[in-house]
RNA sequence: GGGGCCGUUGUCUAGCUUGGUAGGAUGCCAGCCUCGGGCGCUGGAGGUCGCCGGUUCGAAUCCGGCCGGCCCCA
């Protein structure tokens, strides 16, 4: 074994993470930094993948009802500052537009930093009547944000990819409905697909989207230890209907207020894969996302290069047939030793090399990424055995990520452990809170771990406030976080 | 928010302290060789030394500003 080259992931995991992380991105060719601090360029492999997920979420999307639409990217500064709360909350961080062309324009444009408020000036409208409702939109689009912290590829950018989706609904009921009900297609999607387990709850008043009435999140755990909250959806009561008049004339002849929602995940997805699959050679793509989900690579001398590479591509075929996304690399200017790393970087779920020997025995060598394990399979049952092989990966993918998560919730009985968890261990530390912001604030102040998520199960709650012992109210998942 | 490190060919870098011809590896191209874990040989192309300005006879090197990247701390 020669030692690693530069093409290759030379950082390691579990000792230098960022530095691991960034040379998964970019030498996995999933994105490329852009001129401008804090943007990214998406690749078509990191793209491939953004679709995956995509096409996913899509699906679910329209099965539950929702259709999609396109926003532009301008919103004037009045219709952002409709909100106070909201306003005020993005303000910071938004991306102002004072020109066009040489002439000054009279009121800023924001470049979007999300779109409830350009939304919701078009859905009153719209909406006249209870007829109108519910209304279900989506928009794949992207978000800007001026980032002044450190930002790192897909987990935080100044642009990123996105979807948002604003739903207007007559009854609150069915608006929190709707809210619960995205959050499970979240939940559905990152845990079957992303092979990802992850905490589903509430934010804090203090962590909610700035003008929701509430927000839940879905959180994960990463490989070093701090959370990366994975999606959103809030509950916005009448908090925009009310400034933005979203009315509608009810059944009952009277005027009423609609209920509202919005919710969205960003291709911090992509990064949070990344981070939790990942290893020392480089990505570890699930399965079901894998934009490629078996690569072959023919093994040859000159002499026999046709036929064996005729046989790779039959296998091939016959894959791509039974709707296995399959690639051949036929390439000539890399030795297969060469291809195994690059696709093991890139983390092709399973690879299957063939040559000589093989064609000769009737036989294929199959190598799985997730465990770096071969295995010789006849031929004639490649597909499937190539679909046990890939379902096994997804599995194993998932039961990995759960131990992780699992070891990686710690409950601390007192304050001096929870701050030592925090500071030393990482990881989510599970406590009792007395639903205080100020013990909150303090316990950020103090070690940098916010409350991350109060958790949909309240099981086993512990009696008294990690900070203050006051009787506690909730059981909170305490952590660093991206 | 505070602190530190860095930017030289596609990539990784040497040179910078002490100013004077930009050197290597890898990749790329051509030709040969041939592939069971990043093969080997020969030749070749590729550089506004991040950008702007200053000092100097002369700046990759010294000084200032800006742009971009990374890390650590709160």
């Amino acid at each position: 074994m020669s030692q690693p080259k530069e093409t290759g992931i030379t950082a390691q995991k579990d000792k230098d993470f960022s530095e691991w992380y960034t040379q998964v991105v970019l030498k996995a060719a999933l994105a490329d930094y852009a001129p401008v601090k804090g943007f990214i360029v998406l690749r078509p492999y990191g793209y491939a993948i953004w679709e995956s997920i995509r096409d996913i979420l899509d699906k679910r999307f329209k099965e539950t009802g929702h259709q999609n639409g396109f926003l532009p990217v301008l919103i004037p500064e009045s219709l952002l500052a409709r909100e106070e709360d909201h306003f005020a909350g993005f303000t910071p961080e938004v991306f102002w537009v004072t020109k066009a062309g040489d002439n000054e324009i009279g009121e800023r444009l924001a470049l979007r930093p999300t779109s409830e408020t350009l939304a919701y000036s078009m859905f009153a409208k719209w909406i006249t009547s209870y007829r109108d409702l519910p209304l279900k939109i989506n928009f794949w689009n992207t978000a800007l944000r001026a980032e002044i912290k450190a930002t790192k590829p897909f987990i935080r950018t100044s642009e990123f990819l996105w979807q948002e989706g604003h739903t207007v609904h007559a009854t609150k009921e069915e608006a929190e409905q709707e809210v619960m009900m995205i959050l499970d297609i979240y939940r559905q999607m990152i845990e079957d697909y992303i092979a990802m387990p992850a905490i589903t709850g509430f934010k804090t008043e203090k962590e909610k989207f700035v003008g929701a009435e509430y927000t839940t999140t879905i959180e994960g755990m990463m490989a070093d230890g701090k959370a990366l909250q994975m999606g959103t959806s809030h509950h916005l009561g009448q908090n925009f209907s009310k400034p933005f008049e979203i009315k509608y004339l009810g059944k009952d002849t009277h005027e009423h207020f609609a209920w509202q929602t919005s919710w969205g995940v960003s291709w911090r997805l992509i990064g949070a894969l990344i981070m939790v699959h990942g290893d020392d050679k480089g990505l570890v793509l699930p399965p079901k996302i894998a934009p490629v989900q078996v690569v072959i690579v023919p093994i040859f001398k000159d002499k026999d290069a046709q036929q064996v590479k005729a046989h790779a591509s039959e296998v091939e075929m016959e894959l791509k047939r039974a709707g296995i996304r399959s690639h051949m690399d036929g390439r000539d200017e890399y030795t297969s030793g060469w291809k195994f790393n690059e696709w093991e970087m890139k983390g092709v779920p399973l690879r299957i090399n063939i040559g000589p020997r093989d064609i000769e025995k009737g036989q294929l060598e199959f190598v799985r990424r997730d465990t770096k394990e071969k295995s010789f399979f006849d031929r004639k049952k490649l597909v499937d055995t190539a679909s046990m092989m890939l379902d096994q990966i997804q599995k194993n993918l998932l039961e990995k990520a759960t131990q992780m998560l699992r070891e990686k919730i710690l409950n601390p009985v007192s304050y001096d452990e929870l701050r030592s968890i925090v500071e030393n261990t990482g990881g989510f530390a599970r406590a009792g809170w007395c639903g205080r912001q100020e013990c909150e604030e303090k316990i950020k102040e103090e070690t940098g771990a916010d409350i991350r998520v109060i958790p949909f199960e309240q099981s086993e709650m512990p009696a008294k406030c990690i900070y203050c012992g006051q009787p506690s109210k909730k059981v909170a998942m305490f952590a660093r976080a991206y």
